[in-house]
DNA sequence: ATGGCTTACAACGTAAGA
């Protein structure tokens, strides 16, 4: 089994790069984030000639989730359960047993701003929801874009970085109380090459210089993780024409 | 990059991203 999670940062421009990137790699699942495209306007039929099926929640200009799946998607559920929330950035469904929950968290802007504490806010929620998840499912992945580098090894450059959203101490707390749910972060669970980022800024070549943060994540149940043989970032499409800001993530599972 | 880029929306510029 092969999970994915990749921000296009819009489907409608990215749709002909995730067609050739499903064709490549064929994931079992891959989860989208930025989709920003109404549901009215959603790819089903291209997908389906690939053999994927989908459940997605989109909006205009901003936010969209989805999770294409090589197989039917049950238990279908948008959003955070009492999380009053316009923006759609939750989608979680089942397929063959195994629970998968596409997140894309806020980006939060500029530390202690609004977005800021809705983004603290929003992953409290998410954590205790979470966690009622976990109980009732033993295989869980929770993927997506967490807009939250965990550690100064997953920042190219900690000094420049310090302090600022998406490293901050507040946002790492959060991000570690969804560990301490039990979940492992895929990536961790093997050894390493250093400086392995998934996401690098647009323009003065912050990709072929390698600054990035690594801010996209699967995090996987106790029983995903004893199955878990390897994760990745497939760096490729961020080399692409019109790329994504981020590159995908992908983990691999024995059976 | 202390964004130098990219997206969407619908201006001929703004908001937002991370």
């Amino acid at each position: 089994m092969k999970l994915a999670t990749w921000n296009v940062n819009s489907l409608g421009v990215r749709l002909p790069q995730v067609l050739a990137w499903l064709e490549a790699h064929r994931p079992d699942v891959l989860a989208l984030q930025e989709t920003k495209m109404v549901d009215e306007r959603f790819p089903v039929q291209a997908l389906a000639e690939l053999g994927y099926t989908a459940a997605y929640a989109g909006q205009k200009t901003y936010n969209g989730v989805a999770i294409l799946a090589r197989g039917p998607l049950e238990a279908v559920r948008v959003g955070i359960p009492g999380l009053e929330d316009e923006q759609r950035r939750v989608v979680a469904a089942t397929l063959g047993g195994v629970r998968v929950i596409c997140l894309y968290v806020p980006n939060g802007q500029a530390v202690g701003s609004e977005k800021y504490r809705y983004k603290l806010a929003w992953l409290d929620a998410a954590r205790a929801w979470l966690e009622a998840e976990l109980a009732a499912h033993e295989r869980l992945v929770v993927m997506g874009d967490f807009n939250v580098a965990p550690e100064d090894r997953d920042v190219h450059d900690p000094r420049r970085w310090a302090g600022q959203v998406l490293v901050s101490a507040p946002e790492r707390a959060a991000f570690r109380t969804l560990l301490d749910l039990g979940l492992r972060d895929a990536f961790r669970l093997f050894e390493q090459p250093g400086q392995v980022y998934s996401w690098w800024n647009y323009g003065a070549l912050a990709f072929r210089r390698n600054w990035g943060l690594r801010i996209d994540h699967l995090l996987v149940s106790p029983a995903l993780a004893a199955k878990c043989r390897a994760c990745w970032v497939d760096r490729a499409p961020r080399a692409h024409e019109r790329p994504s800001d981020h590159a995908p993530v992908v983990a691999e599972f024995g059976s």
